[in-house]
DNA sequence: GTTGTGACATTAT
DNA sequence: CATAATGCCACAA
């Protein structure tokens, strides 16, 4: 049965020249993803433990970019999957999944969560859960 | 260099 | 609780 290719994630996503996120600093004979913001982010995202969530919010706050929450989505967007990055464990305010419930996402990050241990209800994620990743 | 958009957050209505 | 508006910052065209 031919069924649909199903690609993941970013693959959906294809942000093109993704790998070249860097701000144009060119320079000096650096590779690409040289980009300590999205570095940081990955890392602590990377930190969370499972069975815990954390938001957007929290993990700018932890990679040391506060009020950058967006930036924390640029950066799971951009995440190449060779990273394994728990995206599923970092949610909206609240505990709150962003995706619209009829989106495919939603549905695979709440799946992934009930894995984890997480009660996830009306995509919404149990307060408790919720963890402040006290980086540094 | 300007404009538009975004895997958000917060506050107001 | 839902929607609207605003803030905030970075990336893309």
């Amino acid at each position: 049965m031919a069924k649909r290719p199903q690609k993941s994630f970013a693959a959906l996503f294809r942000p093109l020249s993704v790998a070249g996120a860097r701000t144009g600093r060119g320079g000096h004979g650096g590779r690409g993803e040289d980009n300590p913001a999205l570095e940081a982010i990955w890392n602590v995202v990377a930190a969370i433990p499972r069975g815990q969530v954390s938001t957007y919010g929290a993990v700018a706050r932890a990679a040391g970019l506060p009020g950058r929450a967006r930036q924390t989505g640029f950066a799971l967007r951009v995440a190449p999957e060779e990273l394994n990055l728990p995206w599923h464990r970092v949610l909206g305010a609240g505990g709150r999944i962003v995706f619209p419930k009829t989106s495919r996402h939603f549905k695979e990050q709440a799946r992934r969560l009930r894995a984890e241990g997480v009660t996830v209800k009306d995509g919404r994620v149990a307060a408790f859960a919720l963890t402040e990743l006290e980086e540094l």
